[in-house]
RNA sequence: GCUUCCGUAGCCCAACGGCAGAGGCACGGCGUUCAGGACGCCGCCAGUGCGGGUUCGAAUCCCGCCGGAAGCACCA
């Protein structure tokens, strides 16, 4: 590894015009000023019709690390600069740009680290990676090429914020539509109000609070989730499965707090419906159907008597409601609003000390159960949580399918986020509830027939039996029999005796919960809210008009987030931005006078900014809306009827699945029902890049050690002379691995980075890297430059006599195929083609000009910069990236004869040279007749003869 | 535990159900070269993770196992 071959300083006699590593390091930033000189990648924000095709094609939005890049980061990059370029020379209007995702918690942790304002360390990011992809030589029209942290479009993304602030979600016209209209609902008594007061009747306040409540921005009071270790709260997509921060890996707690959540739950069911439409990878899809998880139940309503004699009703969802007759408890979830009411003052008689936790009273062992469970972090709750815990209230609800009493509980395997945060437990038939029925002593009733060969007494059961395709027993009261049914009849049944009765009715319930938007950090999106300092309307959120934007970020001192200690679950949020009194504290006139008020403390999280910048991209310098209207419906709007619009070609990585997929596409449709947008989604297709592994270096003491410093010897590695142990995987600083794109441009070109990262196999493939056979991609760049370049001279060898029959034939072939692949993302399949042509133009005594411009243009979308040059050498003045793409001639497509392959019983007996037309009866025929098949059947009858002509002909004997 | 994807030469990877090899790396020989490197020509190496099945014919389709990667995981 550290032997490295290097072509930096050419040794005196090699020849003079070689394509070398020096010669690249000239031409390539040559042609990169000629494309910006000549605006070469330019395009006008809604091109004039002129009937050409379109083509926008995106790179997720990266975000500037101080790391720079590493070799991983732009295979997507290149692999959607290789087909915008094929595109445009397939004539298409092409779209390609990139910007930066600059705002968030990784920028300002970084800024903290260096103690440098994050403006600065973040712009010093920025230019540092733009240079990086500056010398990677992408089509890339600049000007396009925005940042989430310019106020010239954070004014925007306040503006958006606006919008679904100001907008709620109309049910019966399933769309978003402007919060006015919610309000003349309710003034023109068209919509009733939770009390059935006139609208009038009530307070600015009681208004206010009706009104927020169908924001689709709006503030709750809610359980989140509170990290200490980042001083901030997360959304759940930003919880690992485990229980902690995603980023920095800080343990998680649940605390309701005050923050500010989007309404994405209203668009659960479009969301889902909508994937059906897009031309999108079906693991990514799947991920966000789980991560919807739409699930068809009932609601069934408990009859409850409180502590206080009040009757009230528990709300329970269940998936199941052909087992209500198996109810035998309930569970709420801790947090449960009810709770409270129904913790009796004494334990009833003989409530044994299972279901006591050994507290004194009902109300000792609540508040220590939820003492406990909110100390815990998710992680805890789920690796001791299998062991079921919880108490008991003190107090019985009624199984209203039955009138039997059954013993109400908290435990934390009930969550409040989901459903109702209340359950029926039905042990019998429900894993979870079966083990917490083990450990308390719970009666379990069978209601769901098992199999003859399940224990007739279920105290023997090693688990609950949970068919969904078996039948219902034990199941009957006096008004409705389940018996015999099998469950979704028996689903069926139920439902409609519930609803008839009032006391529940069928639902739908999704995973998916309101995305919290709000973090206590400084480095993010000021929210153009304010709250009166006084009055009657203190403390109401109110939206800044639209002249009042961009609400730019205050400078303040410190911009350091208040962090605890990891653990820390009685620490609360504390926003830096707090700190900037003179900001905060403001006299604005908001169309009522001047009066007092102090803004919004909190920003929006790093997701608001990618949840729309590829709209900007189309328009980036409009200062009258957030996108051009004829752009967006240019660039992204439905093709058909069908169509969902959107960008035509989205690249990333996997790892955005539920996260910024999930929240553009919910952005995307409130603007498209707000009628911002035409498109009803923001990415009609999408393609994951897989990942490029680097391998690592561990010594003894698993530590890791320099990569670039190992050797290998017979297949072992070693390191200052000590061995150490391969590893494939990330490729990271914390790894020692990092190859930049830089370190690979000094000692080949970028053109070879491109090739070889185009080459190493299938774009959405994870491939490890290795450095030393990007030698290959470079020799084939020195063969194509050697095929037009004298290297002694550095004249142009082409000659202009036609070529020859074959070599017509391989160039058309190549030019067929390379298109196949293009199409098909294959850039792999494509570039070997161009290889082997390239390999068949060295064989020849001398290269025909118009095999070499041919390979020339086919090549220019992967080695854009050899190309150029190549082609200002042929005699062009316009640059290749704008020549036509050519189109093979049919008629060097097939061959004068074709191999054909006789097979006897599918083994390969003969070959025959036969022409391309040859019909199945002559060449059943002259296959019957060759000698292999007449050698291989010895005698024998022929059964059939499969003939595909003019390839294979299989001759199965008697 | 459940779901999805992937196993082809020493390595990275090709192959509409039809001759297992397109391309590259590494390796070897010859040529060129003072030499090394580079370059040119030629060569080498697998029967497709394992076991069944469907088919005239399976790397390719189906079933089961083994190995690897990713995602989900008390969601009622």
């Amino acid at each position: 590894m550290s032997e490295q071959t290097t072509q930096q300083k050419p040794a005196s006699d090699e020849p003079k015009f070689r394509y070398t590593a020096s010669v690249a390091a000239d031409i390539e930033p040559k042609w990169q000023e000629y494309w910006a000189a000549h605006h070469t990648f330019e395009v006008p924000d809604h091109p004039a019709d002129t009937g050409a095709p379109k083509a926008y094609v995106l790179d997720m939005f990266p975000y500037p690390s101080g790391a720079g890049l590493h070799v991983g980061h732009p295979l997507g990059y290149i692999a959607t600069d290789v087909l915008g370029r094929y595109k445009m020379m397939t004539g298409h209007n092409v779209l390609h740009t990139i910007g930066f995702d600059a705002f968030g918690l990784a920028a300002e942790q970084y800024a903290v680290e260096h103690g440098i304002h994050p403006r600065i360390s973040t712009e010093a990011n920025i230019a540092r990676y733009k240079e990086q992809i500056r010398r990677v030589g992408f089509g890339h029209d600049t000007r396009r090429g925005v940042s989430t942290i310019d106020v010239s479009f954070y004014k925007w993304t306040q503006w958006i914020f606006l919008q679904i602030f100001n907008s709620w979600y109309d049910d019966q016209a399933d769309k978003a539509r402007p919060i006015s209209t919610l309000i003349a609902q309710f003034a023109e008594g068209a919509r009733r109000t939770p009390d059935g007061r006139a609208w009038a009747a009530l307070s600015a306040q009681e208004q206010a609070t009706i009104i927020d409540s169908h924001r689709l921005a709006y503030i709750a009071d809610a359980p989140v989730n509170w990290c200490p270790g980042l001083g901030t709260v997360l959304s759940n997509e930003e919880v690992t499965a485990d229980g902690r921060s995603e980023r920095g890996n800080f343990p998680v707690f649940k605390r309701n707090l005050r923050q500010w959540m989007m309404r994405i739950t209203k668009y659960a069911d479009r969301l889902l419906a909508d994937l059906d439409r897009l031309d999108w990878p079906e693991p990514i899809k799947l991920q966000q159907r789980n991560w919807i998880g739409r699930s068809e139940g009932a609601r069934v309503h408990f009859p409850v008597t409180a502590v206080d004699g009040a009757e009230k009703t528990i709300e329970i969802f269940t998936t199941r409601p052909d087992t209500l007759f198996g109810a035998t408890y309930m569970v709420l979830a801790p947090e449960h609003e009810l709770v409270d009411s129904f913790v009796a003052k004494e334990w009833p008689a003989g409530t044994g000390e299972k279901w006591t936790g050994g507290h004194a009273t009902p109300a000792e062992a609540v508040a220590a159960y939820r003492a406990a469970a909110a100390a815990k972090t998710e992680v805890e709750r789920q690796t001791e949580g299998r062991q079921k815990t919880g108490v008991f209230t003190g107090t019985f609800a009624v199984n209203p399918v039955n009138g039997e009493g059954v013993p109400v509980f908290i435990a934390d395997y009930v969550l409040m986020g989901y459903g109702t945060g209340a359950i029926m437990a039905v042990p019998a038939h429900d894993q979870r509830d079966f083990e917490f029925a083990r450990a308390f002593d719970l009666p379990m009733r069978i209601v769901v027939a098992p199999p003859a060969q399940w224990p007739q007494d279920v105290d023997e059961w090693p688990e609950a039996y949970d068919s969904k395709t078996a039948q219902i027993t034990n199941s009957a009261n006096d008004e409705v029999s389940l018996e015999g049914l099998p469950v979704p009849a028996a689903i069926r049944t139920i439902s409609e005796w519930l609803t008839a009765k009032g006391i529940g009715e069928g639902t739908v319930t999704y995973r998916l919960r309101d995305w919290l938007f709000s973090r206590q950090r400084y480095w993010g999106e000021p929210f153009p809210i304010v709250y009166a300092a006084d009055g009657p309307e203190a403390g109401i959120a109110r939206a800044l008009p639209e002249s009042m934007l961009p609400l730019e970020l205050p400078e303040v001192e410190d911009f350091s987030p208040k962090t605890f200690e990891a653990g820390d679950v009685t620490s609360a949020p504390e926003p830096p931005l707090a700190r900037a009194a003179d900001w905060v504290n403001v006299t604005l006139d908001l169309g009522d006078g001047p009066r007092r008020y102090h803004r919004e403390t909190n920003t929006m999280p790093q997701w608001a900014g990618s949840c729309w910048y590829y709209l900007r991209y189309l328009s980036p310098t409009d200062d009258t809306r957030f996108v051009d209207a004829e752009a967006e419906k240019y660039w992204m709007g439905p093709q058909d009827p069908e169509d969902t619009g959107g960008v035509d070609l989205y690249v990333g990585g996997a790892e955005h699945a539920v996260l910024h997929l999930l929240y553009s596409r919910f952005w995307h449709k409130v603007l498209f029902d707000l009628g911002q947008v035409t498109s009803a989604e923001p990415f009609r297709k999408l393609y994951n890049q897989g990942m490029i592994q680097g391998a690592s270096y561990m010594d003894a003491r698993e530590v890791y050690v320099p990569a670039d410093e190992v050797s290998e010897t017979e297949g072992k590695y070693f390191y200052r002379g000590e061995q150490v142990t391969q590893h494939f995987g990330k490729i990271g600083k914390s790894l020692k691995n990092v190859i930049s794109p830089d370190d690979m441009i000094d000692e080949y070109s970028a053109d070879t980075l491109r090739i070889y990262e185009m080459s190493m196999g299938p774009l959405d493939m994870s491939k490890p890297w290795d450095t030393r056979a990007s030698i290959g991609s470079f020799r084939f760049l020195q063969r194509l430059w050697r095929n037009v370049i004298d290297e002694e001279t550095g004249e142009v060898t082409v000659i202009d006599a036609d070529p020859d029959e074959a070599t017509l034939r391989a160039v058309n072939k190549t030019i067929d195929g390379a298109r196949n692949d293009m199409e098909g993302l294959r850039f792999n399949t494509a570039i070997s083609k161009l290889i082997e042509l390239n390999n068949h133009l060295t064989r020849l005594p001398a290269v025909p000009r118009q095999a070499a411009e041919a390979l020339v243009v086919l090549t220019a979308p992967f080695a854009p910069h050899i190309a150029e040059e190549l082609w200002s050498r042929l005699g062009h003045d316009g640059p290749v990236a704008h020549a036509a793409y050519p189109v093979a001639d049919p008629a060097y497509l097939v061959d004068e004869t074709v191999t054909c392959v006789v097979q006897v019983a599918g083994k390969v007996k003969d070959r025959l040279e036969v022409p391309p037309g040859i019909d199945q009866d002559a060449l059943r025929e002259l296959a019957l007749a060759s000698d292999g098949v007449q050698r291989a059947l010895e005698g024998r009858g022929v059964r059939t003869v499969i003939v595909r002509a003019p390839k294979l002909v299989n001759v199965v004997p008697a």
